[in-house]
DNA sequence: ATGGATGCTAGGCATATTGTCCACCGTACG
DNA sequence: CGTACGGTGGACAATATGCCTAGCATCCAT
């Protein structure tokens, strides 16, 4: 699935104003309004655009400390009720299973190094969970972001 | 900072399903319109919320491998000019400092395995990089979010 | 080359939503 | 007791939306 380079100057405005409308994008990108709205519509539908959910900010709810944990689980179990149970905790945001020493990562946040003890704790109390690796995140000189890759594609997807 | 069950009402609201306008969530949230604007205000002055922007799914765009790449680097460069270069490959889609053995952990896309060797290549020419280890995700059992988190705080924020 | 499908443009129209006011009221708090 | 704050309910003009039509160019397969 390839995008186009009005797809990704589309998607680059929106970024940058979220709160933009239909017509407004078609005056700032020079296209009718039927054509945004078009290309917007396929984009969702194609599932490279997969929602415009609000983006929280785990450090403005007073969670400071990111952590990813690795571990190892019991195998036999499988991968998939460990996942379960992990999903349970609200602190943990992410899992992947992964190649390597360790079955699972997972990123988490937490209020504090201490808190962050506290959902280590629960993680480690997960049934199938054998042993935890934990990695403190200090500082995120790049944070997550789609960008660049998008901008990226209409110069390799095509042609 | 803490948030009010309302917010988290919102929050959710708002995940759920993006497109709805101030309107709707009033009329689905019980409440008038102008509390909902208001909130939605606050919440994106406070930056709990730091935008609406438009979900991207790297899968979708044909980046269907996933990566954490950790790396040494030379301690005297600095962190900084390390993770600028980094910046600027359009793969690499995160940064952090982490603590541990490694000095940086990065997660990164690409199209294929194959692919992912000339990324991983790309990071290695980054000048103060001396070592790189990379663990692939095979797959992602919890995808990243934040929403138990919001429907969380406001049991142990308040009170 | 013809026919058909596709994508973009341009316009029109009724309806819904937005931004911004206002007055009013309860509650919390100094 | 008075004030500040946050919520309600209503109003208004301006704007955006969803949905439609019609014309045109391009690309592709028959």
């Amino acid at each position: 699935m390839t995008i186009d380079d009005l797809d990704a100057r589309l998607i680059a405005l929106l970024t940058a104003e979220p709160r933009l409308g239909v017509l407004e994008c078609s005056r700032r990108l020079g296209v009718a309004r039927g054509t945004v709205q078009a290309r917007l519509d396929r984009l969702v539908a194609r599932g490279v655009v997969t929602g415009f959910g609000p983006d929280v900010s785990p450090a403005a709810l007073g969670y400071d400390v990111t952590a990813f944990v690795s571990m190892e689980i019991r195998q036999v179990a499988g991968h998939d009720p460990v996942a379960d149970r992990l999903a349970r905790i609200p602190e943990v945001l992410e899992v992947h299973t992964i190649t390597g020493d360790s079955d699972l990562l997972c990123r988490v946040v937490a209020r504090t190094n201490a808190d962050l003890q506290r959902v280590i704790d629960q993680i480690v109390d997960v049934h199938g969970v054998l042993r935890t690796n934990s990695i403190i995140a200090l500082d995120t000189p790049v944070p997550y972001r789609v960008l660049p890759l998008v901008a990226d594609v209409p110069r390799h997807g095509v042609r």
